[in-house]
DNA sequence: AGCACGCCGACT
DNA sequence: GTCGGCGTGCTC
């Protein structure tokens, strides 16, 4: 009997070996072997298993050595081929990222520690909790796949619910996955629920924040089939563990759950597969739910609960200003309503967090006479001012001093526009309007530096700072009792983003930050600046955020997107523009042929130069198919990649940004 | 992906 | 004459 097999270095022709007499010959194929390779040992899956050699065998067939310790997992093979189908992937990319881990070196982490954990022990559940821990106990106990969808406005205690139902799991011998969108947040998940959990409990984080050693240790636990608490991003939910019992994903609409690079797996598309796979519940929670959850509790029945309650404080009143409106104030970007609300909880002594929900491209340099703007030699996104004296790339780092002349027009400085507004500009008018104010910056430049960020939060949560203006970085997970008021500066920056789900994650951003307020206090209030008018406003009240979905579901439907339609991104790369724009259309001109052929219901758009379409001397283009069924994206994706293109090709279904 | 082989220039 | 740079090709 022999084997093939394909090996994990990367190299791509797959290898015969033959099996030794003392192995069993059921279910070899998915499993790990170590073969011998010329002189030296490789790691490989097995793909197959051959009674006989084929015919035309020219070369000496030698031993495979010994399989490999793995941990038992009955569900994961048919798990990775799903995800591997679904992702335009090898089954053997998630064998690599394994193995990678494993083979991972000690290096020293700088461990975020934060500290954010309350120690509020035995807490007896309100009735709202506890309908939903009791709805799930049974399924607990005798496991399927069950679905459920929390909707726990900010600040309901969603994890006093996570808490109680990942002990009923543990109770059965179970490991139970706990995933969040961000390190930072397993973090400071890890910490808390170690601290009143109690220490006979293994839990272990793993991402990238928690040491090799660590993550070996949790590695032999799922070896020996023990049942333990997982919390990661991004790394557990393709793990084998073999006595899987519940999933729970927090913040379930946080589009962190996509990975950054590709493949840009979608842990949270991931867990659902994994859950039906493995027959098991799994709660996916959050203030803001997806559009598309929501959808799914109308369409395919999942279960759905509501927190409405806060666990302490109130809701904060939520005011709407418009910027273009003719105010006379001293600063733009403070209407006159904020800066008396500022001076108002000054005066009360209470906290106030500004907060600028820029993304990526922020305030650039333009000439008020010709319309240059001064862009990045290498990418072609504009150059950021830092300090009014540098100027940056985000994305390569590239940094030149700031222009006094307009390069194209020689127009003088007085021409020059320096657009937008950053999180330094406001800060500089904060304190020239508020100079008795202390006020601290936390955007990503500042946290950056883990020490100075800590310091920052810290003194915050002290109250030895009373304005803290910040960008998306303060919008996560801290709790912040003393802050009273919430002052969103421009609402409406990212409504304009070219992408399918604007409104829903502008008004998910809004939502979350408006919920920083009033966590202790009765009475608390929310200011939202916006330049435009948009519909999203009207929604703004976190308990009836529902009602948004009614409405951007017709949105949706009308023009074709998400989740009533399936759609996946195809990301081409390639570092001459030419023959990326020749493939680009050549790959459209083949999905149609090819569409046209199986008779395929696809849509294709594209190729269309992304907002940012080169990045460190590599161009991109995009091509986005739509399709009420995925299948059939897939089958004609599927065509494409068997062509050799010189581009990279990057699949993504369902991508968010 | 590794690793050996081999061909050519630099140096004790 | 030998050491070592890296281009080329092979792996069951």
């Amino acid at each position: 009997m022999f084997i093939q097999v394909k090996l994990l270095n990367g190299f791509q022709e797959s290898l015969i070996y033959k099996i030794p007499a003392s192995w069993p010959i059921e279910q070899l194929v998915g499993s790990l072997v170590k073969v011998p390779l010329q002189k030296r040992t490789e790691s490989a899956l097995i793909q197959q298993v051959l009674p006989t050699l084929p015919a035309d065998i020219t070369f000496k067939i030698r031993e495979a050595i010994s399989l490999e310790q793995f941990p038992s997992d009955a569900h994961f093979s048919a798990y990775t081929q799903q995800l591997s189908s679904y992702y335009a992937l090898e089954p053997l990319y998630f064998f690599k990222r394994i193995r990678h881990f494993l083979s991972e070196k000690e290096q020293e982490l700088d461990i975020d520690q934060t500290n954010q954990a309350a120690s509020q022990q035995n807490i007896t559940l309100t009735s709202e909790q506890q309908s939903i821990v009791d709805d799930l106990i049974p399924v607990i106990n005798s496991p399927r796949y069950y679905p459920t969808l929390i909707h726990g406005v900010t600040g309901s205690g969603k994890t006093e619910i996570y808490k109680q139902l990942i002990q009923e799991t543990l109770k059965t011998q179970k490991t139970v996955l706990l995933l969040l969108p961000e390190v930072s947040l397993a973090v400071q998940f890890t910490k808390l629920l170690k601290s009143q959990l109690g220490l006979e409990i293994p839990i272990y984080g793993f991402h990238s924040a928690v040491s090799a050693k660590e993550k070996r240790a949790l590695w032999t636990s799922l070896m020996h089939q023990k049942p333990v608490v997982i919390i990661g991003v991004h790394l557990p939910v393709i793990m084998p563990i073999a006595q899987l019992g519940l999933i729970i994903i927090d913040e379930e609409h946080d589009i962190g759950y996509q990975e950054k690079k590709h493949p840009k797996i979608n842990t949270r598309e991931a867990a659902l597969m994994r859950a039906q796979l493995a027959h098991i519940p799994i709660i996916l929670g959050s203030a803001t739910p997806s559009i598309h959850s929501l959808y799914c509790v109308e369409k395919r029945n999942w279960k759905f609960f509501q927190l409405k309650n806060r666990f302490a404080g109130a809701f904060p009143k939520i005011k709407l200003v418009k910027l273009t409106e003719e105010y006379k104030r001293k600063n733009f970007w403070i209407s006159r309503p904020l800066e008396q609300a500022i001076a108002d909880r000054l005066t009360k002594k209470e906290q106030i967090i500004i907060f600028l929900n820029r993304r990526g491209f922020s305030f650039f340099i333009q000439c008020k006479s010709c319309g240059h703007i001064e862009s990045c030699p290498a990418c072609s996104v504009s150059l950021t001012v830092h300090h009014n004296q540098e100027l940056k790339c985000h994305y390569c780092n590239f940094s030149k001093k700031i222009i006094i002349t307009c390069p194209v027009c020689k127009a003088g400085e007085d021409q020059l526009l320096k657009k937008g507004i950053g999180t330094q500009q406001i800060v500089t008018i904060l304190e020239k309007l508020f100079p008795h104010a202390r006020i601290a910056r936390a955007d990503l430049d500042a946290t950056v530096n883990k020490k100075k960020w800590q310091e920052i939060i810290h003194n915050f949560e002290e109250k030895k700072i009373d304005i803290l203006v910040g960008t998306q970085t303060i919008t996560k997970g801290y709790h912040f009792p003393g802050v009273t008021l919430v002052g969103i500066l421009w609402a409406d920056i990212n409504l304009s983003f070219p992408v399918y789900n604007a409104a829903e994650s502008t008004l998910q951003q809004l939502i979350q930050v408006a919920g920083r307020a009033g966590r202790q206090t009765a009475e608390s209030e929310v200011i939202v600046q916006t330049m435009i008018n948009h519909y999203i406003y009207d929604y703004l009240n976190e308990v009836n955020y529902t009602q948004f979905y009614k409405h951007e579901l017709k949105h949706r439907a009308e023009v074709a997107y998400p989740p009533i339609i399936r759609f996946a991104e195809i990301e081409l790369k390639h570092s001459d523009p030419v023959l990326l724009d020749q493939e680009s259309n050549d790959i459209i001109q083949n999905l149609e042929l090819i569409a046209e052929k199986n008779q395929l219901n696809i849509t294709i758009l594209g190729p269309a130069q992304p907002p940012v379409h080169k990045i460190q001397h590599m161009h991109a283009r995009k091509i986005y198919i739509k399709s009420p069924d995925i299948s059939q994206i897939l089958k004609a994706y599927n065509h494409i990649i068997i062509k050799n293109y010189t581009s990279f090709l990057y699949f993504t279904p369902n991508p968010l940004q």
